[in-house]
DNA sequence: CAAAGTGCCCAGTCACACCGAGGAAAATTA
DNA sequence: TAATTTTCCTCGGTGTGACTGGGCACTTTG
């Protein structure tokens, strides 16, 4: 059984594996998402790695094998499931779901989630558009496009966000740019990739490239 | 924030000095239904008693104060809130909930279960008939008797179970005794205590006396 | 090759939970 | 009351998990 910070520690490897596929995850940058020193990080990594979950040959980072991989997408599935639980059934908003998420992430029956998924209707994607892994471990990536790189003419719905941060999903609230949102990009600033956009057929905002960097949109 | 562990050890020595109110609660009382040796529990009473959590003073045995009881019965508010939810919700059977309720009543949001009290619909009792605490640590005493104490003549109605063990749940399910079924004991052998009683004016069955202390009935 | 950057290793800390043994204190019994 | 039994505290210690600063080894880059 896996404790609650080796959960978090192969969650965060396995997200940073995937933002950069083929490179090998460095010991600092686990340091930095986690919050913690690199000393702690190498502590942890050569634990994980006698635990089989990762292949750690020092000084030349860490990827995780089979069985790690799966501990991470177990997890994450976790969070994705409550997050949809919080959020449809008790009504939670999307920027207030993430902390107890990372808290029930951490339960350990599997029973209760496969009876949690179904409760839910095996939902797809939780509720800020990240998929959901299943039992196996099998997750769809989802083809989308970031907004930054949307050309003036294109538009999109916005499928998912980046980000998770309560400002962040508060201002996308104000804004108007929900899931679900239609985007048409009418104009760039190429001073500072700032967008001017059109959402819904109805509004027209500039949003900053620090916002259209966060945000998926699909077709 | 208690640990798991605190939260497991207060909710015990609550449940104890409820089972017979005024006298405190023992050292070894508390080993026992904690699995755990003496040694051990004098050490956290020590720490428990530091935190203010309880009255200790060796030799003497603990008791609760003010804050100690309010963390016992708001882990036990969690512990049941979570059963109903199970039951109700995803479909457990009274027989399946305890370990995986034990595991979430240490989840510390306070928003989450004012949450899930409202979906669930502010139930007052759990699956098994135990009352559900208020948040502010109000609890109502069920007015029941044992089936044990009932005399050949007198009927009731099953109200809640004193032992929420998988076997003995199983037992009620299939003989037909699960909450709300009706009792009418018809005789009683005083060589063992067990007793004759007929189940929803229908079937009549001998029950053990064994069963018969575990059982809490209402008219 | 040298400097800069990265990350390992060491030695240690701290918190938590647990335990056996021995003897002190309290309760019980004679 | 005295002797015996029971209870349980104290002490010293274990093990685990997680974290850390500082020094140095290794790798990368210029
Ligand atoms: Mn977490
Ligand atoms: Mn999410
Ligand atoms: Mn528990
Ligand atoms: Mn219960």
């Amino acid at each position: 059984m896996p404790s609650h910070t080796e959960e978090n520690y192969l969650k965060a490897i396995y997200k940073l594996s995937e933002a950069q596929p083929g490179v090998e995850v460095s010991t600092n940058r686990i340091a930095e998402v986690l919050q913690t020193r690199p000393a702690s990080v190498t502590d942890m990594l050569r634990r994980l790695g006698e635990k089989g979950l990762l292949h750690y040959e020092r000084y030349r980072g860490v990827s995780l094998t089979h069985d790690g991989r799966r501990v991470a997408l177990l997890t994450i599935r976790k969070h994705r499931l409550w997050e949809v639980f919080l959020v449809n059934k008790l009504g939670f908003n999307w920027d207030e779901v993430h902390d107890v998420a990372e808290e029930m992430e951490h339960l350990q029956s599997p029973l209760l989630m496969r009876r949690l998924d179904e409760f839910l209707g095996f939902p797809q994607l939780d509720p800020h558009g990240d998929p959901i892994p299943a039992e196996d471990g099998a997750i769809i990536r989802p083809q989308h496009r970031l907004v930054s790189d949307l050309k003036p003419g294109e538009e999109g719905t916005v499928m998912a966000v980046k980000n998770t941060s309560v400002p962040f999903l508060q201002y996308l609230d104000k804004a108007g740019l929900s899931l679900g949102a239609r985007i048409e990009v009418l104009d760039k600033v190429t001073f500072d990739n700032s967008l001017e956009i059109r959402i819904n057929n109805n509004k027209v905002t500039l949003i900053s490239n620090e916002i259209s960097c966060n945000l998926f949109v699909a077709d």
